[in-house]
DNA sequence: CCTACCCCCAAGCCATACTTATGGCATGGA
DNA sequence: TCCATGCCATAAGTATGGCTTGGGGGTAGG
């Protein structure tokens, strides 16, 4: 095709061999090819050259038109792997995806204003169920000390940090001293509780368990907001992961650091391949610069 | 591209295989070969099959226009090939070209209806100069006896039958006798003569050199109804080719047969290549079909 | 746990395609 | 008229690329 092109810009073989670097017979013998499968001659051979046929002119006109469709085609394709396209899609659990993903977002923004970045928030079950069907590229899960990791097989999993945990108090509890001061799980060993996702309330029984005695725990939502909430009135305390508060920190709460109470890990999961897809891994890396600054790096 | 849109289709690169008759592992080189160049991923490998990535439908939506337009293509020279559509341009000496011209294009367009057939009148050397330029692909021509035939080289020269020439007398005029009874020139030797084109009045002249005398030859024109008008009026006597009395005939002249006198040799002239073009072969065929049944062949 | 499916990898063989070399043909100038 | 120049076609050789076979890893489904 671009042969033909060629012979049709140049209007000669030799002159088309030239322009391909070519030598004169490969072109002719293309040329040969082509009209043999066209089943009829496409130029008219000229003492000075050649002459394109009726049938030359018309392949020549398709060929134009296909030569542009493939220009575009290199265009987009160039376009994604030099970052000036190109869309990633984000599953993550709604306390990252309130303040580590933005942050992320905007750094990738800023280095690749081209991206198309699309977020939605999903617990990380759900979050790994999306990444799986092919919904989402990258999936930013997390898990509690103890537990086991997501990522079946074929995801790689890469760590992104540490979010520690935190006792919430309302402000008038006994407990609610000094800030920067641990506290002992056990000093709540009485009050009502308040837990956390399905895999969070999980975490607080175990803990407590850990610690000698079982939680009374008779609230429960994923909802952080509606959590401090409840624990502003004093009616209960509660087990909130730092980037939680981070998110929205309701003042009318104590906050206070919990002993012996390991943090959770952030995790962010792909398809093995999906790291060689341009917008995906600069995706990945705008989140793990972001993880890296903001959160502390797993210990195990 | 053929191949990454059996991959798209099937799913899978081992289905594409198997649509296309190839083994997996030569599927998947090429699979291999274009995201290469292409500089990311096109698709997920995934256990039961393949997904496209973002760049993968992108090139996927150019690779169907490319193919619809390849298919455009095939399809445009396939009714070429099969004379469903195509062009000739034929350049004819005009009593040619309002006789046996007009039935050939009739009878083509018989047999393929879907093709544009355009006609020129040229006298023989604009004829040959427009086979020459590209700018008809048939050249319908004629020379008379001794005169040499045209077609320099690289022209194929087809003879097409042969034309008398006929004596054109008024019908007051003392040979004007039996319609069918040869005359001999020697009898006009003292007439005034009318002369038509320039290579006709030269054979004109010879063949009244070979007869002994030379005409008196006082008019001159290559419009045969003109010259019969003249005849017509008793102003001249003229040698006439019988092609130019059945395009258009005057009622009041005389014809006789001329004795002695050879007939013009009728020739069809092409590119040597140009036979191969679906179209004007047919066009050739129609033509020599008709002058074979309305001419004699030619005899030297 | 095993089978089936899909994909990748490595090695070998064959075909395609480009090259060099040669000849024919037409044009233009000495 | 002869030679020189360009263009194209053909033929033969070689090498690159591509397809095949054989083997392995991994994941779903029975």
């Amino acid at each position: 095709m671009l042969i033909f092109r060629e012979i049709a810009r140049t209007g000669s073989i030799a002159g088309a061999a030239r322009g391909l670097g070519w030598t004169q017979p490969a072109v002719s013998q293309h040329l040969r090819h082509l009209e043999r499968q066209a089943g009829t001659p496409l130029v008219l051979r000229r003492p000075r050259g050649v002459q394109l046929t009726e049938a030359g002119r018309a392949l020549l006109r398709h060929a134009d038109a296909i030569a542009t469709r493939v220009q575009a085609a290199t265009a987009d394709l160039e376009a994604m792997v030099q970052l000036r396209a190109g869309t990633v899609r984000l599953a993550a659990f709604p306390s990252a995806g309130a303040t580590l993903i933005p942050a992320a977002m905007s750094l990738l923004a800023e280095r690749h204003p081209g991206l198309d970045v699309r977020l939605r928030a999903a617990e990380p079950p759900q979050a790994v169920a999306q990444l799986d069907a092919g919904e989402v590229d990258l999936a930013i899960t997390f898990t509690h000390a103890g537990q086991t990791p997501p990522g079946t097989g074929e995801l790689t999993r890469i760590p992104a940090g540490q979010d520690p945990l935190r006792l919430v108090l309302p402000r008038t509890h006994p407990s609610a001293g000094p800030p920067d001061t641990p506290l002992d799980l056990r000093a709540l060993a009485d009050d009502t509780w308040i837990g956390g996702c399905e895999r969070c309330t999980a975490h607080l029984l175990q803990t407590c368990e850990l610690a000698g005695f079982t939680p009374d725990i008779r609230h429960g939502t994923d909802d952080y907001v509606l959590t401090q909430a409840l624990i502003a009135r004093g009616l209960a305390v509660g087990l909130l992961p730092q980037l939680a508060l981070d998110a929205a920190r309701d003042p009318r709460v104590a906050v206070r650091p919990a002993l012996d109470v390991r943090p959770r890990t952030l995790y962010v999961l792909h398809h093995r391949e999906a790291e060689q897809i341009p917008a995906v891994r600069s995706a990945l890396r705008a989140i793990l610069d972001i993880t890296a600054t903001h959160t502390p790096a797993p210990t195990g």
